[in-house]
DNA sequence: CGTAGTATTGAAACGGATCAATATCTGTGG
DNA sequence: CCACAGATATTGATCCGTTTCAATACTACG
């Protein structure tokens, strides 16, 4: 298991230039959208404050159980927030990409196992260190706010995905949320799929085997084009959005 | 469509020397459990604050879509946050009880319907104020973000339930949510089950129907016993936990 | 270059959705 | 206080999609 860590204040690379940065919807109303929510001091303010960690894909950043004392904000990479049922079933509850924030404890322990999928650069911040900024920055402790509301939607939205009956519908809402993740990067057509489709199974609440079907529909079909296991291309962007919204 | 709207600050009622309290598993580990958050000086600076509602049954608080410039505290009785899917579907997102926080908002806009089940009072709280109260009281603001991790943590518990495959174990869930929620004033045995099957069954993601079989499944079994349609007693409480843990 | 995790495909069984018909409750106005 | 209407609940029959089981193929990584 590789686990660079670092402070980040040494000047080291590109990346501490710019340190950590969140991503959110304002609680109130501002004129524009999504916007960057951390102001440059905050990001400069939490850079001082947090570890850059950099982790191989597959690595375990803590299990659920353990005591949590530090939240973190990915940088670069994917990862996944999951439970281990009693049965020897796995629920995904939330994939994490660059600018999310994970890390949120319930008196004191992590709920969820967090684990690395491709690999990942993140800010490591003390929640003791993280508390007593807020107590100075009250702007600060508001982005963070948000920031939760944002994650509480999007579990929300997740809540709305697996309550879908059909499959294909599960996996073409799961699709759309990977290709706005990278818009920007890619093409409006092109989605990268880091996990895998066993991942995707837990994230969907579906069984591998109906997730593969699904795919195979999708492709069969002419709306989704799949090139190899971790790229895909939407080919009918009418009909897929059709099968999105059809909730 | 009954709504008693008055300003908190004339010591009217019973209520108003109490005010608004909030229910949240802290942040960090403190020795004992589940704690009440506000601290007394802070429920009198929110109560000074805030505008008391009571609400008849199934009123409407307020509409996904519409302009966010309030957030509300339960103070008494139930209600269902939810979304209409364009089929005509209706997702429950969260049932709301005593000490629930709601009204969170998405870019200035409410995200969900908000409907009381029972008469209500609530306390409502203007964003623009509370976001000021904020910059000169950090600790508050951080009792609404541990609240608001907690509302999280509801959600994904939420999707663990959704994600069951089977009927049974899904209401049984539900039930044990409701339990929980007033093991408080009634026994350990004793459900009180303010909303109707419809909306038990939008939010566990199953038709009418299948809730109906669930049930009688459950009294047939000596499991659960029901009481008229707003009452329940768990009489095998051994197979309650086992269908419940059988995740 | 082998091995363990990952993916694919088929056949069968189960469970919930849906449709339909009827029953019961709740609140309202006569 | 009762009757009525609309919402809520119950029960049965059928259909459909997903789960499960099983057997085989692939592929990434050490």
């Amino acid at each position: 298991m590789i686990d660079t860590t670092k402070r980040s204040g040494g000047g080291a690379a590109a990346l501490t230039r710019r340190g950590p940065s969140l991503r959110a919807v304002p609680f109130v109303a501002r004129g524009s959208e999504a916007v960057e929510l951390l102001s440059e001091a905050h990001r400069q303010e939490l850079a001082r404050h947090a570890t850059v960690r950099v982790l191989a894909a597959r690595t375990i950043v803590y299990r659920a159980g353990a005591p949590a004392d530090s939240v973190f904000i990915v940088g670069e990479g994917a990862l996944k927030s999951y439970r281990d049922l009693p049965s020897g079933r796995r629920r995904i509850a939330l994939f994490l990409f660059a600018r999310d924030l994970f890390g949120l404890a319930e008196a004191g322990r992590y709920i969820n196992t967090v684990q690395t999928i491709t690999p990942v650069r993140a800010y490591q911040l003390d929640v003791e260190a993280l508390t007593q900024l807020f107590q100075r920055d009250s702007a600060l402790e508001l982005q963070f706010l948000c920031k939760t509301f944002h994650v509480l939607r999007e579990a929300q939205h997740h809540n709305i995905i697996v309550g879908r009956h059909d499959a294909v519908g599960r996996l073409a809402m799961l699709l759309r949320l990977l290709q706005k993740q990278n818009a920007a990067t890619r093409g409006q057509a092109d989605v990268a799929i880091p996990m895998t489709k066993s991942d995707i199974a837990n994230y969907l609440g579906l069984s591998l085997e109906a997730v593969v079907r699904a795919s195979r529909r999708l492709s069969r079909e002419g709306i989704v084009e799949f090139v190899g296991r971790h790229q895909a291309r939407i080919v009918d962007r009418h009909r897929f959005e059709a099968l999105v919204t059809n909730l």
